[in-house]
DNA sequence: TGAGTTTCTCAAAGCGCTTTGGGTAATGCA
DNA sequence: TGCATTACCCAAAGCGCTTTGAGAAACTCA
């Protein structure tokens, strides 16, 4: 049923009908509510695709999911993220478009939504030091909000990130306090923008703590559970192996413990970790003490904050920009413990003897 | 640039142009490369509003996402599958729309992309036994299409599903070989049609070996790390332990995994696992011998399949409805080994000795 | 060359909504 | 009661495309 049926069953103009719809003013609260009960006993639904048409909106936020043909990777937090900010849309009444994407195609699909008139504002996914896209979007001139931010990109843009830097280098004091030394870290992806303010955070620690950066200790890569593996094993397999890792993510964190396992390393009690966690809601890090001590943050709030701030932005607050600068907590959890200190003199014990929960705080 | 303002610029009717630009065969071939090469270089692109109002056509694909109140989770195979529906979808110039709400908001939200006329087709998302959903898409007449299928439904529907029964039927008979008799099942949510067939699976085999299934072992639930975890932890912790495992998905097995360690018994070697693995992109169960024995079947292929089947329903291909069946593989891994047959005899081994990759064919 | 075909092009009528710019009925006030 | 307000309601003109029905131009072929 359309618009002109529906108004003439119920004996009003399809005008009085459409206002009463959209909550105009002009009409009074009793017709109103006799549209909307009639809307409901009816089955009549407005057209979207007139809808969108006739007011020049979209009603819909776009997101791109760039796929690069070697590591054919989805990040896994991608889901979480998308579940906070499409609740959000939810609510607001705006759908969610999704666009798959090989990655050199990218710049490509953000011109096209764009021009098609399909989305009215888009997020950005992680973004890279110095990201191209943000240039773009603002040539296109459409909204826009960045999951992260972006390093060496001038000028103002919305954004909703983590403070990367302060996280990891909490995370590395806390280590450092602990006695450690040699502190591995497993990160993401090159060139990826929180990789490179986790790896500063890193940076800062040890060089306030006087200790030289060894670049042997330090890995970048798509964050996998193989990744975290195989780096630990390396680590591990060296001369001078590190008796505390940091890892960007507990995916990579499972692998780590993998390696750890299989080489009757104690977790928490031979090598420490920490972890960045994500809060992912099919990998909680939690328990009476976590498994993981972990610097925590969680992407499905990002996700909620991200969308609040496009929907704002969209609905004509102009101007100014906002941004979110999220601080991750430190908790304590059963993966970290006093550094070794006389490790290299004992014959290291390879029975995988049980780890007992710290008693650290 | 609208389509009036462009056709004037190159002087051809609106008309023209846009049989031009959508192939009909009215249009000479010198012309239409024309206008191609014309809309490449002065920038224009139709604007999807109106074409979708003037085709009655969404060009869009709905998926929807409903996340409950108490496990707030999001599915950790959705990624992958919409990475692989997605895929195809932007090949045959369809956008994807989300459809983020609350579980009992479901059915509504599939009704209101009905009847907004925002989706020409949506896909249905982890089918529970007489699922609702396909007798109302069906009543909305909306063209869909089922990853997995929906026991007791009458009538058909396309779907695309994996051989679950075969699979865990095949996963047990392998552990049955080696002589385990005592096997626990961490299984999908109860209700889920895909965990009832994998139980299925399971006690097929079992009855055929002549073994009659305890309940001690089967569980069922969101499939979680933790929920790996604690299941395991239960079973081993009972007065008569599992030799093996099977378990739904590579996530709560490395929950299992993480059990295992904590309690020093042996992955493979004391305790044999199997689980089924959906080929997640971050999460892959590989190397030269996987660390997993798994019955294998990728979810993104999944997806590009059930996206394939809609996009020919929706383009005309009524009345016969499709299915594909997916068997999955089983692939050795590093996870099973002989049952320990004189185990209950012996004093139990907790050193966590080092598991040894097997020689197993 | 001219009639019959084929090839290309066009004007105009929707698609189903929103929104402008009046109009009419109801209300307030003297 | 009469006039000015206010509260409602309506007809009609878009939004930018697709598609129909028909006309003009360009070819055939004898």
């Amino acid at each position: 049923m359309n618009l002109k049926e529906f108004s003439h069953r119920i004996g009003l103009s399809p005008t009085t009908v459409s206002r009463a719809l959209n909550g105009y003013p002009e009409v009074s609260e009793r017709t109103r509510r006799k549209v909307l009960e009639s809307a409901e006993r009816l089955g009549y639904t407005p057209n979207s695709r007139a809808a969108r048409l006739a007011t020049g909106r979209a009603m819909t936020i776009g997101h791109i999911l760039p796929l690069s043909k070697e590591h054919e990777m989805v990040n896994p937090i991608f889901s979480d993220f998308i579940a906070g900010a499409g609740e959000q849309y939810s609510k607001s009444g705006y759908d969610l478009s999704l666009s798959v994407v090989r990655d050199e195609d990218e710049a490509e699909a953000y011109r096209d939504l764009a021009t098609r008139g399909v989305v009215d504002g888009v997020v950005i996914h992680g973004p890279k030091i110095e990201d191209p896209r943000i240039r773009l979007l603002r040539e296109l001139g459409l909204p826009f909000v960045v999951h992260g931010r972006s390093s060496r990109v001038h000028g103002e843009y919305n954004w909703v990130d983590v403070n990367n830097r302060r996280a990891f280098s909490r995370a590395t004091e806390f280590l450092l306090d602990l006695g450690h030394r040699r502190i591995g870290l497993i990160n993401g992806l090159d060139g990826m923008d929180f990789a490179t303010r986790r790896l500063n955070g890193y940076g800062d620690a040890l060089a306030a703590g006087g200790i030289a950066r060894d670049p042997a200790l330090v890995f970048s890569g798509e964050m996998t559970e193989n990744y975290g593996f195989a780096t630990t094993m390396q680590m591990l397999d060296s001369r001078e192996p590190p008796t505390a890792i940091l890892i960007s993510s507990i995916i990579p964190a499972m692998g780590a413990r993998r390696a750890l396992h299989d080489l009757g390393i104690g977790l928490g009690d031979e090598v420490s970790v920490v972890i960045h966690d994500d809060d992912l809601s099919y990998f909680r890090n939690e328990g009476d003490v976590p498994i993981f001590t972990a610097t925590r943050s969680s992407v499905r709030e990002a996700g909620r904050l991200c969308a609040d701030i496009l929907l704002d932005t969209i609905r004509g607050a102009q101007g100014e920009h906002r941004h979110v600068l999220l601080e991750a907590d430190l908790t304590l959890g059963q993966s970290t413990g006093p550094a070794p200190a006389m490790r290299h003199l004992l014959d290291r014990d390879r029975t995988g003897a049980l780890r007992r929960p710290q008693t650290l705080t």
